[in-house]
DNA sequence: AGGCCGGGTGAAGGAAGCTTCAGTTAAGGA
DNA sequence: TCCTTAACTGAAGCTTCCTTCACCCGGCCT
């Protein structure tokens, strides 16, 4: 995990022993209460040991600091929704756009929900991290598997797959974003899912000048 | 401006002679620079204060804390966007869907653009202004003129315009906010444009049963 | 000329947080 | 059982900022 974390935010020591192990996993998951409960910039350090549990100091043993924790919480998320992408994306190869557009809305709708709490405080702590790649990089990650999965497609010819898929994923994570900060409600998701998998099909099959079946 | 500001929000008090008028502009400006400069967590009053070329004291005279004062920000550019949205929905009434897709979205991102800057450095506030019901209540009025253009399209007819505008609102939003975190750079702006008219115009077509034309 | 007032100044008080470190507690092997 | 070492503790130092307030400047009216 963090392989490719830049150095100043690395975790300060790996987990030995069992217990520790149930205290980091304890702290990630205080980091995103009080950022659901307090907001991102009422989030301390000391609120969070509090919440998880532990002192500061036993924070402070994980993480050089709070950018680092944030940074690991973020990293996690992200890396599930990816691998959900991934996945969907390598098991849709060759299959008509309708399926793809399928496979793939609902596996990123899936992962961001079933986590939907921690997408949604995670939204808040992304603008703060701006610079950092870790993002960026992640996106690049999924957009690599879409183009992939697309260029499969039978009877499909894409003029510009490159910004068919920047545009894809860009609409993608814009209205899911949306739905989160809105409450994510269930009648909101389920609109999500149907209309989302619409706008994807109907601009991919525009998209192709091949007709994509 | 700023009518329906939350009390705990509004300014100070209104320029009356000329001068501070240009310092409360100043000041506006000095926010947008330091907090592309230095990012939302390092944007101190201070900071703001010097890079307008005034002292702390004046900024606490025209806003009551900091946040009143990222909150007129923000207020001044979402008007600027959504009367610019609100304007082209009312000039394609009665048009057929295309032409409308075109007027709206031309007219979205070029609001969006005029002030990228502003844009871009906004985002990372947003966040921390999560509770606050300003971009809500912007996103609603967006929403409105679009449903309300959208009624007069000729031969179309929206199964469940509602939700068909949640979600065009929330791909154009989510899209332009994706290439504004990416630089903005004008060959990304040229795809945005193209490629947002394609998306939105194909799903609108497909969502209405009639055609629209 | 005198004084009223919009506008401006910036040092300093005080709150809030991050991070450290000297010291304590608990595991697990010898 | 004893000892080494991982894990944990939390008061205190230090820094950073927000916000205030007592005071200054200069135009304009009488």
């Amino acid at each position: 995990m963090g392989s490719t974390a830049p150095a100043a935010f690395e975790a300060r020591k790996t987990p030995v022993q069992a217990r520790s192990g149930v205290t980091v996993d304890a702290i990630h998951e205080a980091a995103i209460q009080v950022l659901l409960s307090h907001g991102p910039d009422r989030l301390t350090t000391t609120r969070v040991a509090t919440r998880a549990g532990v002192s500061v100091g036993t924070l402070y043993q994980y993480y050089p600091h709070k950018q680092a924790l944030l940074y690991a919480v973020m990293e996690r998320h992200l890396n599930r929704v990816v691998a959900a992408v991934e996945r969907a994306c390598g098991e849709s190869l060759g299959k008509p756009i309708p399926a793809m557009v399928d496979a793939v809305i609902q596996s990123f709708v899936d992962a961001k929900m079933e986590r939907a709490d921690v997408s949604r405080a995670l939204y808040a702590v992304a603008a703060e991290m701006n610079s950092i790649s870790l993002i960026r990089h992640t996106g690049e990650r999924a957009r690599t598997a879409l183009a992939a999965m697309l260029r499969t497609a039978p009877g499909a010819r894409f003029e510009r797959l490159e910004e068919t898929v920047q545009m894809l994923y860009a609409a993608m994570a814009g209205t899911t974003r949306h739905v989160m900060e809105n409450g994510a409600r269930p009648e909101a998701v389920g609109m999500l899912r149907r209309e989302l998998r619409m706008l994807a099909e109907s601009y991919l099959l525009r998209s192709a000048d091949g007709r994509g079946e």
